[in-house]
DNA sequence: TGTATTTGATAACAAATGTTATCGTCTGCC
DNA sequence: GGCAGACGATAACATTTGTTATCAAATACA
């Protein structure tokens, strides 16, 4: 489960055990919330098997922000990392097997790591990887139309497309269920 | 000009002069172009007067992004740091003035501000904060409606409804100019 | 296996937003 | 002072998207 961050960080095998060693593993069913609204995120998740979804509510309305699938890490960051009531929902998709770690240990971990000017780094380029990312969505959101972000999702992350169901990626794609049928079904009827 | 940053950066009276020194003062005309599209970002501005906005083209229409005034910096910002070609164009609305420094300088003042703890936390801190303000965006725009929006600038940001023409505050809304006149038409009707 | 729930498609109508065109006002500039 | 270009309002019509309702298919699960 967590070689895959084993090359990132050349920490060595004792500091790397005890790190580890911190995480703890929970199997969840399909719908799960694992961070409610208004609750302050203490947990940060990494999928071993599964999906999540991050949403929020609005008029009554879902609103998905995100997916997340195997391999990556999911909290409400901006609630994680200042300790403020979260605006999201935090909730699984599909049957899943989950590693956690309590903020107060990552903290410590992430103390540790910053003295190391590598680690360093690397921590600071994924801050602002992360940047990067919202302004990519942001900017698509804001350019393409719904058909056209739809298309994006399938080229870019089919996952996506494949393993979620359709109303949360109406509700991501930021229209109505009624009308992501319309786009499948005009897709479907140009490519005659 | 840089008194608001001195308070920030704890640093020795030699230090902070040979680094106000790698500034450059300029004046600029209203539609000036500081950084072009497809153009490698390689210069940070500080805003002393003036305003500026960064846009980029979408099938022949404006789109703007942000909006800058006096005392903020602005860049491409991944441009700027992964050194590729913007996808945006930085772009005065004013008669400015600016002060700007080369990536090369600022990258050298970054080296060593980051052997500073105390520091490294404020720039650390400064990319969540960036994070942050990127979510806000988003989410505001797959959460409320033009309106809503016009409403929350002239709430959270007069500066923007004060100081720059209505056709770009469209732009950066996502509707077009007949649109917002509807909707500033319609705001006007309802407070009778 | 059978039934309830979830999921997705479609139709008919309503509301929001875009497009094109016209006109008046303002502003910078010679 | 007058003119050209920028800016903003409005109208008429087109397109996109939402709303509500209904039905069919897939799925979960007792």
């Amino acid at each position: 489960m967590f070689d895959q961050f084993r090359n990132k960080f050349l920490l060595t095998d004792e500091k790397w055990l005890e790190y580890i060693n911190y995480f703890n593993r929970i199997e969840v069913p399909s719908k799960t919330t694992l961070l409610e609204e208004g609750e302050v995120s203490k947990k940060l998740f990494i999928i071993e098997r599964g999906c999540i979804r991050v949403w929020f509510n609005n008029n009554g309305k879902d609103l998905t922000t995100q997916f997340f699938f195997e391999n990556q890490s999911v909290a409400s960051i901006e609630s994680f990392i200042k300790k403020t009531p979260s605006p999201v929902v935090v909730e699984t998709i599909e049957v899943s097997v989950l590693w956690w770690i309590h903020k107060n240990d990552l903290d410590k971990i992430l103390e540790e790591i910053k003295e190391i000017p590598e680690l360093r780094d690397v921590l600071i380029n994924m801050l602002f990887q992360r940047t990067f990312d919202y302004m990519k969505y942001f900017v698509s959101f804001i350019k393409d139309s719904p058909t056209q972000r739809y298309l994006n999702l399938i080229e870019e992350r089919p996952q996506i497309i494949q393993r979620v169901p359709q109303h949360y990626i109406a509700s991501y794609l930021g229209v109505t269920t009624v009308h992501l049928s319309r786009i499948k079904s005009k897709l479907v009827h140009k490519k005659d």
